[in-house]
RNA sequence: GGUGGCGUAGCCAAGUGGUAAGGCACGGGUCUGCAAAACCCUUAUUCGUCGGUUCGAUUCCGACCGCCACCUCCA
């Protein structure tokens, strides 16, 4: 079976099929840098990491375009408050961002353009919508004129953007120099103190949506495979990309369009004023482990709302920690028969089938966690009744490694190395333990506990872990 | 107000016109000197409420209730 992908510009699940065999194409928003991004962006942000993980695991050649947005009403607003240029202002967030990425354990995009860095482009794009007489100068500022692009609204459903005059109570001052309500800056004349660009179409910054059609041009050609973001940006983001891109190009611009579902915290919408906001570095201080949000915001699936709640991190890390574990001693464990037992080694392999398919269905996650699950089961049993052979110990890790080449959930393998000290103290309480002093052994192992070193006593002796 | 989506056990959550995956927590058990870890068993006659279609609905239709989103910056 075939990878899947539920279109929204179809409202239907259709094959994946890339324009070029074997190769993809993809553009995915990406953060507006005036702050720390908080754990709803990063829903979007992993969502788009597993698909982006799930498509190189399928074989896809792929290429990878994700932009940073630098120049917006918000940034200018806020650096200014800050008092900085705004290079730097966002240059701080930009980094703060790829940390809290990294520690998502996020893959970099093969491309993560600024748009600060590609005016030009976007001023060439521009004058293309302008020639063909998509849009026009107004009072300094350029519009897109959405009468000139019969399916605008192909997207988000014609009846929303029909919506937009009657229900926009508030009118903006340069609204008033639009010929029609709906149509949309392309190039805002500067205000004083503001930020600006020289250009043909006078001094000025780009409006909000020309950056991702210039820059997803640039690096990807007049038309791709999956245009992908959060729900939100359907309408007008997406809408007004399409508008732009295929009123300049005339050809497709995006064929597959894939939109990740708003987080809710404890059931609500996020809020500051709520009080359930969080940025990673919030979890983070509160001594959550990054893996664990991670978990916990791949295992739903992206087109559901997610409900993220302490608890539902902390039920994340302890499955991550008994996932982990069950990996580590597959690794660890010496094979002790020749061959698995036909029902392990079918449980295997079946699961594994199942991993794969699930995520080929539109990235269902949670069921492919469940396959995980079964995985694991089967390798504990194996491990439990000292029934591991090669061939299954092989094949299980190859699975686990689909898992985490896919979902990027598990712990690196960990270097076994302990202090001298801390391996005496092992073998003296083995010997308290022969001897039968237990009040010795009990000792020793709460010292341990104590600095962080688990111990689980077995039948090949003692192993030992970190808290 | 308009439009769209969702509502499954204590919590998270998959799924299907044919009788409810999985995870976390809880309880019981096996193992252990005691633990820990692991394994086994148990946990929804029921899928927001009320109607309708059907041999049969949680799954389709309608109404209602609740929540969310978009229509205005937003992942």
């Amino acid at each position: 079976m075939s990878v899947r992908f539920f279109n929204s510009l179809t409202r239907s699940r259709e094959p994946f099929l890339p324009l070029e065999p074997g190769r993809v194409r993809m553009y995915a928003c990406g953060p507006t840098v005036y702050n720390f991004a908080h754990i709803g962006n990063f829903r979007t942000f992993v969502f788009v990491d597993a698909l982006r993980r799930h498509l190189k695991w399928r074989g896809y050649e792929l290429l990878h375009v994700m932009n940073l947005t630098d120049v917006d009403d918000k940034i200018i607003r806020d650096a200014r408050a800050a008092g900085l240029p705004l290079r730097e202002f966002t240059e701080k967030y930009i980094r703060h961002f790829w940390e809290d990425a990294d520690a998502l354990g996020i893959e970099r995009p093969e491309v993560a353009p600024r748009a600060t860095e590609h005016i030009p482009e976007m001023i060439a794009l521009i004058g293309r919508l302008t020639r063909c007489g998509c849009a026009y100068h107004s009072d300094g500022s350029t519009y897109f004129r959405i009468a000139s692009f019969p399916r605008y609204g192909a997207l988000s459903g014609g009846k929303l953007a029909g919506n937009v005059a009657g229900a926009s109570e508030r009118v903006e001052a340069d609204e008033y120099e639009k010929d029609d309500a709906r149509d949309f800056a392309l190039w805002k004349r500067s205000q004083p103190d503001e930020p600006a660009w020289d250009s043909p179409l006078g001094p000025g910054r780009p409006g909000w949506h020309i950056e991702c059609s210039a820059m997803a041009m640039k690096y990807l050609g007049e038309s791709l495979d999956i245009h992908c973001g959060g729900v939100d940006l359907m309408f007008p983001h997406h809408e007004n990309e399409i508008a732009q891109s295929e009123g300049a190009t005339g050809k497709p611009f995006a064929k597959y369009w894939l939109h990740a579902e708003h987080l809710l915290v404890n059931g609500r919408k996020m809020s500051k004023r709520e009080g359930n906001y969080y940025t990673l570095r919030d979890l983070l201080e509160r001594g959550y482990a990054a893996r664990a949000v991670r978990y916990a915001l791949v295992a739903v699936p992206y087109r559901k709302p997610l409900n993220f709640t302490l608890e539902g991190v902390e039920a994340a890390e302890r499955r991550l920690k008994r996932l982990n574990e069950t990996v580590r001693r597959l690794r660890e464990a010496k094979s002790v028969v020749a061959e698995a037992a036909d029902d392990a080694a079918t449980t295997i392999a079946q699961a594994r089938k199942a991993f794969g398919a699930a995520m080929d269905d539109d990235l269902n996650t949670a069921e492919a966690l469940a396959a995980v699950a079964q995985l694991e089961t089967a390798v504990n049993i194996a491990l439990t009744r000292g029934e591991l052979s090669e061939p299954f110990k092989r094949t299980a890790l190859a699975a686990f490694d689909d898992v985490q080449t896919v979902l990027g959930i598990l712990d690196p393998p960990e270097e076994a190395l302990l202090d001298a000290a801390v391996e005496a103290l092992i073998a003296e309480r083995m010997a308290a333990r022969q001897a039968r002093n237990f009040a010795r052994a009990d000792a020793i192992r709460a010292q341990l506990a104590a600095q962080g070193v688990l111990l689980e006593d077995g039948k090949d002796g003692t192993r030992w872990r970190r808290a």
